[in-house]
RNA sequence: UCCCCGGUUGUGUAAUGGUAGCACCGCAGACUCUGGAUCUGCUUGUGGGGGUUCGAAUCCCUCCUGGGGAACCA
């Protein structure tokens, strides 16, 4: 046993822990996982952590994991959501190695196997309707929160039919004889038990809805609970690994192995992702979709897969994510800020700079001569020396950061004011001798200044210390471009924290995105390609969107700001 | 409080009867041609009360507290 690694990568964990155990006591002699999403929705940043554990576990056992469609609500489901979950799942970097199911798949062996726990008499054709089955299972109350004592159930007066005439109803069912929702097949089990799950559950349901694989083969689908102990069963599952919400079913699933009698897969549970300021349920998910309350499922602001993404994201930070929060039973909510370093220090060490400017404000340097250009040389990537460098055009008028300038600096503030001295990236060092203001509005429309010859490239020659250095762009070659700079879609650390009568909706921020028109970079961002990201310096990690068109205007999202000191001082100098 | 599962610095997670550690956040400083990065240091924690033990985050009792469950969804 010494070679199994048991997440030297990953750390170690119960579930790893339970694992060895199991592979020790000679339980199982391998370990195979699977992945089961249904198809009804896109995967977002909680599905991550749930495929790295499934495959994570796989892989330190030198196990296998399946992907697995759980498939077995026609109402829900569609093949377009089949698409969209590999296609995340292999940009995140998995490999199912071709083992991809579905649980339509084997509705055939399903069938006969309910027939088989028909024949042993522990299953039956039930004619209650839904609210009656509540009310034998004793749930049927209005006011569940105000609920302090559950009586035991009562069993259905359907519950003794002979395994003949079960046998004869399920097939009937099976063939379309009954209407929907008027006949299910049921578990005979203990409707006292304190379980509720126990209490004699549906295994199928008459449903006339077309399945997205199926078609209008069938009108009678199974149930979760019947379905996944066996689907794992069939595929040889060793270890079914789930949310904790499963955790109450889990002796319905050892109940159906052992009844069914088929390969014991262990069913070991664990706590799902929350993410401040995010919301993580499929149902909201595609209510912020439908409602249009976003642009898509891969809205950048979006915490789908597809949504970090589109903003940025790399494969390689969300996994680094899912991995350093590690597995536990606890609900917990984890800081998004989290997310936000790995983004940073990935794209630190991978993303190319480049110069732009959001928000532009004219710089005249007054000595410099009419009409002359130079070409100054600037570096990819200071954290890559093999990244090479680039040249940047250079002239008398640039555009410089509204920000970076004042007109009354604050306290620290040690960018270009009157008389101050600052380093212009890859630059010159200028000294400001003064700015030009619109009589009517008030507003600052050009700042002036003058550059020291001597300090080509940034460098004094005298090793005069300047505190500031700010970035510019060329007026003369500047590219345009649009900028989408993006905030949290909920400002509360728990959207669905709301007054009654509100929803998470009522939470959604105003200002989660910021579309600016016409912003100016480098020539060299040119090069950029769709999808590639690329750090402005000084302002954040941007990238460039799809949205951009081929030969006019391009798109840049910003994935996220650079990590900024300044933002706190100010903030606290405001408090004072 | 009918059933199930949890509670370790602000957040997340280790320690499996033997020095309560790591990461993020925050704070302070060093360095820096990105107020970025990097480096150094710092603050704050075992829900309460009892018990077992030489020794308890860990085992036992009890209280408190959080989450989940009662779909012909998964």
């Amino acid at each position: 046993m010494g070679d199994i690694d048991t997440g030297t990568s990953s750390g170690t964990d119960f579930i790893r822990e339970a694992v060895a155990a199991d592979l020790a006591q000679g339980k199982c002699v391998e370990v195979h996982t699977r992945f089961p999403p249904e198809p009804n929705g896109w995967l977002h940043i909680g599905h991550a952590k749930a495929i790295s554990i499934d495959f994570g576990v796989a892989e330190s056992f030198h196990g296998k994991c399946n992907l697995r469609f759980d498939d077995t609500n026609p109402e829900k489901e569609d093949e377009s959501y089949v698409q969209a979950i590999k296609r995340d799942l292999k940009w995140l970097g998995y490999d199912w190695e071709g083992r991809e199911y579905f649980a339509s798949d084997y509705y055939e062996r399903l069938y006969d196997l309910a027939c088989g726990l028909i024949r042993k008499g522990l299953a039956y054709v039930d004619d209650l309707d839904e609210d009656q089955i509540k009310e034998y299972r004793g749930t049927n109350v209005p006011d569940k929160s105000n609920i302090t004592f559950t009586p035991p159930g009562k069993n259905s007066p359907y519950r003794d039919r002979s395994v003949g005439e079960n046998l004869d109803l399920f097939a009937r069912m099976r063939a379309g004889e009954f209407a929907d929702g008027s006949k299910t097949l049921r578990a005979k089990i203990d409707m006292a038990s304190p379980n509720l799950h126990m209490r004699d559950p549906v295994m199928y349901r008459i449903r006339r809805e077309p399945h997205y694989r199926t078609g209008d083969k069938w009108c009678i689908y199974p149930m979760y609970d019947f379905q996944h102990p066996l689907s794992d069963a069939i595929e040889g599952v060793t270890h079914s690994l789930c949310s904790l919400e499963y955790e109450i079913h889990r002796p319905l699933y050892e109940w159906f192995i052992k009844n069914c009698e088929v390969f014991p897969s262990r069913q070991i549970e664990f706590a799902r992702l929350n993410l401040s300021h995010t919301i993580l349920s499929k149902r909201s998910l595609i209510q912020l979709v439908r409602e249009k309350k976003v642009s898509g499922w891969d809205d950048p602001r979006m915490p789908t897969i597809a949504g970090l993404r589109r903003r940025g994201y790399t494969p390689e930070a969300i996994r680094d994510f899912v991995t350093r929060i590690g597995i536990a039973k606890t609900d917990s909510l984890v800081d998004i800020q989290l997310l936000e370093h790995c983004v940073r220090e990935d794209l630190n060490r991978k993303a190319d700079r480049y110069m732009a400017v959001l928000r532009p404000l004219k710089l005249i340097i007054d000595n410099w001569p009419e009409g002359k250009t130079e070409m100054l040389s600037a570096v990819n990537n200071p954290e890559n020396p093999e990244g090479g460098s680039r040249e940047i055009p250079f002239g008398r008028e640039l555009f410089i950061e509204k920000d970076d300038f004042r007109e009354m600096p604050p306290p620290k503030y040690y960018r270009l004011f009157p008389g101050n001295q600052v380093r212009l990236r890859y630059g010159y060092i200028i000294t400001c001798t003064g700015f030009d203001k619109d009589p009517v509005s008030g507003e600052i429309s050009a700042v002036h200044c003058t550059y020291d010859p001597q300090t080509r490239g940034g460098d004094a020659p005298d090793n005069r210390k300047v505190k500031g250095t700010i970035h510019w762009v060329s007026k003369d070659t500047a590219v345009e471009f649009k900028a989408r700079l993006y905030d949290y879609l909920f400002e509360a650390e728990r959207p669905t924290d709301v007054p009654s009568g509100q929803t998470f909706l009522d939470n959604l921020s105003d200002h989660s995105l910021e579309e600016i028109d016409c912003a100016f970079a480098e020539p060299a961002v040119k090069s950029v390609l769709v999808g590639q990201t690329i750090q402005f310096e000084r302002l954040g990690y941007f990238c460039k969107d799809l949205d951009s068109q081929e030969s006019g205007k391009a798109v840049f999202n910003r994935t996220e700001t650079l990590r900024d000191t300044w933002a706190k001082i100010e903030k606290k100098n405001q408090q004072q």
